[in-house]
DNA sequence: AACATTAACGACCGGTCGGTCTTTTTGTTG
DNA sequence: CAACAAAAAGACCGACCGGTCGTTAATGTT
């Protein structure tokens, strides 16, 4: 019984793993139909497990659903946030973080489109700890946006009179609106559009808009 | 029995209040839940009616559904755009649309802020004849952007570069915005930045900018 | 007064929901 | 091998879901 014990256990790897792919599941779905619409018995139907083993792993439907924004978050970070970081401080990592959320939209990376687009406005009315904890994951999104303006107005990408609270709120409602609107409709030129406006915004703000990528047609 | 019997009949008049009761309170419940999340035990428990009289006017939750999506239409039409159709053509009346649809936010009309928003995000994966309904409501919404920025742009009043489909896109997506970051953080500051947003828009394509309102703060 | 029509109700149906409990299977350890 | 522990299954529960049906009450027609 040595200290690393728990990660050798086989069983408890399994259990690691199942819990992982319900996670997975439960993200996917309930990018389509919310968390409320994501019910226990079809998620353990789509994994082919029982309804009950769901319950050796998470203690009520409430603490399976937290545990799935969390999951949902996770992703965001590692697919979105932390490669947008990699770029050069300033105008060009906040419109790359802006293009990557786009991009992950793109690849069709969860068949709703977009997990956090759909509980917000699932969860925005009905207070609760899961509104509570959305709360918390997009009010993180939208400071790290706005952190990322004022890096660039320091470094003097932006003009001085550029409103980092401003252009987060707008950088992010084009960003959200791209997701529904390219569900209901034609996807390729809503996710242009949803491009194009936060260029032309940022190139507009720029004190040299000749670091920004030209408008791909 | 003259032509006129229908309207003057007592149990058609009361039916007719019924219906219009009943599609008040799904459209507001609906604004919070969803279209989904609307349970016709808890509607008509919420009016003081039996579920089964609810069947007595819609055959199915599907058709309930569909007139409660035509309710909420006719509401927007009559509150937001046919009081925005009153400002003169061009600049000023794109700009009347957008500033009606943030007052109709401000003044609380529905408890879940707006119940197209919530049910766009709601269906928009998911096919069927909901989704088919608030997919065209959508489409004559911002088709109807589309044609007050074109005419604008044909009265001279914006840049002859200036693209309607570009610019609708763009006043759609910070008027959609400001409702769900409205119900998740402080709204009286969302809703400021998302009149501010499509004034600075619509200033920067204006050839004459002083039509359009000040910043107030 | 007799009858037709409409709104609305209460009882009930099969099915699904989240959740509990007991049992079986799978893997670890002495 | 036996003893044990974790993962997972299966049967089952009360509550609620959308929906049906037979009935009653109110209104209008003759």
């Amino acid at each position: 019984m040595t200290a690393s014990a728990a990660s050798l256990d086989g069983r408890i790897a399994r259990g690691e793993r199942t819990r992982q792919a319900v996670l997975d599941a439960a993200v996917r779905l309930a990018s389509v139909e919310g968390l409320d619409g994501l019910s226990l018995g079809r998620l353990a139907d789509s994994l082919g497990v029982s309804k009950s083993g769901l319950f050796a792993h998470w203690p009520s439907k409430e603490s399976l659903q937290l545990a799935t924004i969390e999951h949902a978050r996770t992703d965001i970070v590692e697919r979105v946030v932390r490669p947008a970081l990699r770029h050069p401080r300033g105008i060009r990592r906040l419109w790359a973080m802006h293009d990557l959320r786009i991009a992950y939209y793109v690849d069709d990376v969860l068949p709703g489109g977009c997990f956090f687009c759909t509980v917000e406005f699932e969860l925005d009315s009905r207070p609760g700890p899961l509104r509570d904890r959305v709360v918390d994951a997009t009010g993180e999104w939208l400071q790290l946006l706005q952190r990322l303006a004022a890096e660039a107005v320091v470094a003097g990408e932006l003009r001085p009179g550029a409103s980092p609270e401003q252009l987060a709120f707008e950088i992010d409602a084009l960003g959200v609106a791209a997701v529904y609107q390219s569900r209901l409709f034609d996807q390729a030129e809503v996710y242009r559009r949803a491009r194009i406006a936060v260029l032309d915004r940022l190139r507009a703000l720029a004190t040299d808009p000749s670091v920004l990528p030209e408008e791909h047609a």
